[in-house]
Parts: C-alpha cells; sequence; structure tokens
DNA sequence: CGAATTTTCAAACAAGTGTTTGACACGCTC
DNA sequence: GAGCGTGTCAAACACTTGTTTGAAAATTCG
C-alpha cells in the first residue's frame, strides 16, 4: 500500500464509503461516519457542503478507482487471443471482482446499492463503469455467436453470463442459507468461474443454434 | 378483487408493505406509513407495539399470501411430466412472477430486500418460501443429469438459472440503461423465459458432460 | 338506555437527524 | 508581532424520528 495521504478530507470520504456501502444513503449517518473518520461534524459541510455531495464525492472516488479490466483486457488480449479464452478470463476476473476483489469491498457494494436503486449522483458514475464492461463483453459474445444472431439474443446472452456471475455476489446470504455453509465453503473462486464458464458456452451455442468460433479452443 | 376487509390494521399492514417494500425498513417512516393508511400515529403502537414489530406481521403476511407454486407444480406435473418440461414450467413461472406477478409488487420487493440484507425478523419467512422452491428446482436438475452429477455442481446449475431470472428483475434498472429502452421495451415474459429455458438446458448437459433425460422431450 | 370495552386522535415526548454558527488554534507571509 | 487564510471544534439550530400519553369517540353488550 503506497503512501496514501491522510487529509481530514479522505479520511470522510472513506469512513462514509465504508458506512454507505454498508446501510446506504438514507440509513448512513452523518455523525457516525465523522466519529468514524476522526472529523467533526462541521468537517462535511466544510469540504463537501452536504451529505448528498459527500455521497457524490465517495462516488467520484470509487470511480477514479476502477482498475480497467475492459482496457487490460484490450491491450493485452482482445486482439490475439481468441474468443472462447477472452471469455474465459472475462468472467473469470468478474468472479474475482465480485467474490474475492482486493481492492475495499466497500466499493463494489455502492455500486451494487446504485444498481439496484440508483440515486441521481450515481448514474453517471454507473454508465461511466458499467458500459465499457457491457459493450466488451457484447463483442465478445458477438464474435462467438456469429452475426445472424439478433441484437436483442446477444443482449439476453449477456444478461445470462452476469447474472449468473451477480448472484454468488448479491444474493451471496440466501445462498449460503439454501445450500448450508458446508457446501457453500467448498466452493471456490476458480470452481465458480469455470462452472459459469461451462455452462456459458453451452448455453451460447444452442442460442446461436451452431457451434461456437474457434471452438477447438476450449478447455 | 374478492372482499378484503378494510380494518386499520390490514390497511396498516397493506401500506407498510408498500413502503417498507420501496425504501427499506430502516428509510420507512412511520408517520409515512400511518398517512398512506388513513390511520394515526399511535396506531401502530395500539395494533402493533413498535415499528419493527409491524414489519414483522407485514412479513408474515407476505408469507401468508404466497401462492404455492412449488405444491402446484408437484401436484399437477411433478409426476406426470417429464423433467424438461418440470423445468421450463418453472422458469417461466419464475420470470412470471419477478417481471409480471399478479400479487402486489411489494410482496416480491420486500422479499428481495430480505434476501439482499436480511434482519432478524424476515430469516425464517425467507426460509420457509424459498426453501421448498429450492429442493424442488434441485429435484428437477438432479433428474436431468443424472446420478453422476455432484451435489456441489447440482447447486451451482441452480443458482446459474436462478441467477438468470432474478438479474431481470433486481438489476431490470442496470439492464434497461444499458441496452437500451428501445430494445428493453422488446422483450416479452415469455422470450425471456423462453431464452433462459434454451440457454440453461445446454448449459445443464454441458456440466453433466451426457445429454439430458428425456432430451426428445425438448421443443 | 348505560356501563364497559375497544378504537381513534391531537399533542407532546425524548432522542436523533442534517446543518450552521462563531469562536479558537494553527501555519504562513509581510 | 500583526495580519490573514485554512482547519478544527463544541454548541446550538431547526427539524424529523419512533414512541407515548390521556382524553375523547365509537362500539359492544348486558
Amino acid at each position: 500500500m503506497v503512501a496514501v495521504q491522510d487529509d481530514t478530507k479522505t479520511r470522510l470520504i472513506e469512513a462514509a464509503g465504508v458506512i454507505f456501502a454498508d446501510k446506504g444513503f438514507d440509513a448512513a449517518g452523518v455523525r457516525e461516519i465523522c466519529q468514524e473518520a476522526k472529523a467533526n461534524v462541521a468537517a462535511v459541510k466544510y469540504y463537501f457542503g452536504d451529505k448528498r455531495k459527500l455521497y457524490k464525492a465517495v462516488l467520484q472516488h470509487v470511480h477514479a478507482c476502477k482498475d480497467n479490466l475492459a482496457l487490460q483486457m484490450a491491450e493485452e488480449q482482445l486482439k490475439t487471443q481468441p474468443p472462447l479464452i477472452q471469455l474465459k478470463f472475462y468472467i473469470l476476473e468478474m468472479v474475482r471482482e465480485h467474490l474475492a476483489s482486493q481492492k475495499p469491498a466497500w466499493h463494489l457494494e455502492i455500486m451494487l446499492w446504485e444498481m439496484t436503486r440508483q440515486t441521481a449522483e450515481g448514474r453517471e458514475v454507473i454508465e461511466l463503469q458499467l458500459r465499457p464492461m457491457a459493450t466488451l463483453l457484447k463483442n465478445i459474445i458477438r464474435r462467438l455467436v456469429g452475426d445472424e444472431v439478433s441484437e436483442e439474443t446477444v443482449w439476453k446472452s449477456g444478461f445470462s453470463i452476469v447474472g449468473q456471475v451477480l448472484f454468488y455476489h448479491v444474493h451471496q446470504a440466501i445462498a449460503r442459507q439454501l445450500a448450508g455453509d458446508a457446501i457453500y465453503e467448498e466452493l471456490t473462486v476458480d470452481q465458480i468461474a469455470e462452472h459459469i464458464y461451462q455452462f456459458s458456452i453451452a448455453g451460447l451455442a444452442a442460442v446461436a443454434k451452431r457451434p461456437l468460433a474457434h471452438e477447438s479452443a476450449a478447455s
């Protein structure tokens, strides 16, 4: 961890991030945030103006911290690797991000709040964060299923893949409760990603009504 | 709509249901609920004790209203129809419930709150509501993939199917925003269900590493 | 009817909310 | 040291929160 600054301002953003992520905007208290940040309550007015603008700053901070899986893939792999490998990598990285993220967990948690219950402040950040991921996935799928498949079906297929991944994060509590801790603990990130990959390439071939492009490259 | 009683008590439960579903327990206000129910603020203490117990009553009301897809399927179809037809029906009914439910939308919305951010009051209701659905789906999958497949894989396959369905509900706003209203409006409940079905039976066959049971019965 | 019980209501409660104030301390340059 | 701008702080602001009170109103029942 490289020397990160210890301003009252950044401490506020970070403490606010944790608490907003945990309880949502409404249920989070300014006093609670300031106590966690070791700052006076008046500090949020001084640095941000009010609670909403603090929330906005938190969202912008999250956006600024995003490590671009999209760009990373585009540069390293998009041009060289066959689409099946790209899909496998995409799924693995997404599962990793959602189940074993190395950056603070609250970054994703706040994004999830925005994804399910959008606020005016978050819409733009959501767009900037998700749009590149969506088009990247759409391109991969398009290469796999060919040009005869409708745009609509490509979207639905993307939803099928993303929906599988998000389930393990968003509904983790339910999955645990239903499957039982014993079984759930056995699941590793790689296993989950592999399952979703195998499940999805078969699903894609089915909705494409033909074998996938470069099928021979599958594992 | 058959003669539903118009007690202050039931009006409170129903108004509370709507508002709890919309904003969650913390952000919902007692005064707002009572105004919507045309009741005095003191009524919640008189009939329920306090806000938490009102919430508990709402959850129990939701549970009491559940129409048992599980039982319905068990009686009418489980014994007579091949598992592929059962799966198709299961997916269709689940998509219907989540995207075009005939019962008040807030029933499901409250369940979703409990699924993502469990409260002490909700855990039991969640269990009672979801457990039968989960075992039903698990049984269908087991019949389709055979006995060689591990229990773990059956769970993961179930998660894959349920994850696809839930995505269209939980992340509807994002899906709309990304795909665009134009494309999104085109999607009908039956199309979505059909897509998930086709995608999933191919996925199941892939993870089972063999053709599904009674594959000939597929559409 | 008239007494007993159940239900409703406006008003107030203490505690919590986001926000604001004005004073105070620090580091800086002139 | 005086002056100035930047940060910090306890205290108070106006308002909302969930909860409570005690007295009316409505209902039930002998």
